[in-house]
DNA sequence: CCAAAAGTGTTTCCAGTACACCCATGG
DNA sequence: CCATGGGTGTACTGGAAACACTTTTGG
């Protein structure tokens, strides 16, 4: 998009969308995706910005919370109809848009007592969405450049709190992990028990026995077996297979125990 | 409060405290502590409400939310150093002040176009607190006129989504049970083994056989015991205990199984 | 003496864990 | 032939669950 595009996308919302808005609230998404046996992270790199950031949105005066986190993941993945869930909320007196980015914005010529309204303190609504990566076509946003699928294990430095925010999107799927079908909605249709294995092991960030794992798996009934196996080179090929989706909403127990 | 000092301190309130205040965004608190064999949770009732309230409270411009809940439950309930958890955070578009209570509030002689502020719609994050029962001097907000604590499992009728609110701090709960000291913070400094376990029943809203729950505590050396019994009558008398607290704290482990 | 709740001990069972060996493929 | 990862089977163990009996107290 050429400058002056831009700068007259900028200004038409700032006349005419924020006013419809919620001020000082937004929703930042963590948008996790399976791929190449690592779990991502969508980033976005915001105009004139050195360091990522998540893919943020606000709110319409008559919009529900997690309508509009859906609204907004929906413009940044083109997905419908995705596992998304609100974890924290985070809202620290010190989080502002970022000074090289208000710079970057006023510096399109947009009138700065026009641009207050993005630069004011914001609390911020933390969603985390777990998307098939071969389904999603991201697309960059509004103040945004470009887009990238980040190794969660590996970020790059991010803007403000953003980091500390994947961290506990990361956290909370961790716990949610024995209540969610998350194999479901970050693997492929047909998938091998090794990728769901190493999906395990980075979710949970330890060392999972991969003979146990196998065992409890087919054991629970929820992995339908296909006749094919994966093509992967100098080994032995491993068998596909698919979720029995019924079958591991059940087996999802979500059940407390004691506890210590 | 008469009527007079009432209006003057509204009519301050929203002509020099809520510009100092982020709008449309609020903290509600679910207070939960123990007493007398339940679980409790404390409630305000609003100025010519039927219904009752959780408290709420709103964030300072240059206030972290964590603070602003703090400084809210200081308020409510005189107690400093309490464990204070954000939950979750409730949006739905029709979260409005109550009509009666706007009603009423006007009727004091409030200028409707100053009231403007807090009639809008509100998102509000959710906190849940646990509090000594023995310890906590409830005190009616500025809105309310009176306070009770009511069972958890017998809830009257609240305002808005109050009810939802107090189940999700439960269902949150539920699951902290697993890495937080519920016990310590919800139970008297001198407690009976029948009392705690009677606090699992109801936190994680099953039956635990209290033979095993007292083997495993007791096991789990988290437990001091007392020489002394506690006082009921018609029964044999329940020894006391205390908690050992870094015993407790090392014992929650937080550790994720691997689910199913 | 009785009702009610507290305190004590035994057994069973299974989920989680540890671990060893063979198989298929590409180079 | 070999390196690499995939597939299969066995054995152990500790924690959770099921369960019965005795003790203390007030009335």
């Amino acid at each position: 998009m050429n400058q002056e595009a831009l700068r007259t996308e900028v200004a038409h919302f700032l006349e005419f969308e924020t006013q419809k808005m919620i001020p000082q609230l937004s929703i930042d998404c963590v948008i996790f995706s399976f791929h190449a046996d690592k779990l991502k992270v969508l980033l976005l790199k915001g105009i004139n910005q050195e360091k990522l950031n998540l893919p943020s949105g606000f709110i319409y005066q008559d919009e529900n919370i997690d309508t509009a986190a859906l609204r907004n993941l929906k413009e940044r993945t083109g997905l419908d109809q995705v596992f998304l869930q609100q974890f924290h909320t985070f809202g620290k007196p010190t989080r502002y848009f970022p000074d090289q980015l208000q710079e970057a914005i006023l510096s399109l010529g947009i009138d700065a007592k026009k641009a207050d309204w993005l630069f004011q303190r914001f609390v911020t609504i933390g969603y985390y969405a777990l998307v098939n990566y071969q389904q999603t076509n991201p697309q960059p946003s509004l103040f945004s450049e470009g887009f990238a699928w980040e190794d969660v294990e590996d970020l790059p430095p991010l803007i403000l709190d953003h980091q500390a925010l994947v961290e506990t999107a990361l956290e909370t799927l961790k716990k949610d992990i024995l209540t969610q079908p998350i194999g479901l909605k970050l693997l492929p249709d047909n998938f091998t028990i090794p990728q769901f294995h190493q999906l395990y092991e980075i979710i949970l960030q330890r060392k999972i026995d991969r003979r146990n794992f196998r065992k409890k798996m087919l054991l629970s009934n929820i992995l339908i077996p296909l006749n094919e196996q994966k093509a992967i080179k100098g080994h032995r090929l491993p068998n596909l297979y698919r979720f029995d989706e019924a079958a591991y909403a059940l087996s999802l127990s979500g059940e407390v125990k004691m506890g210590f």
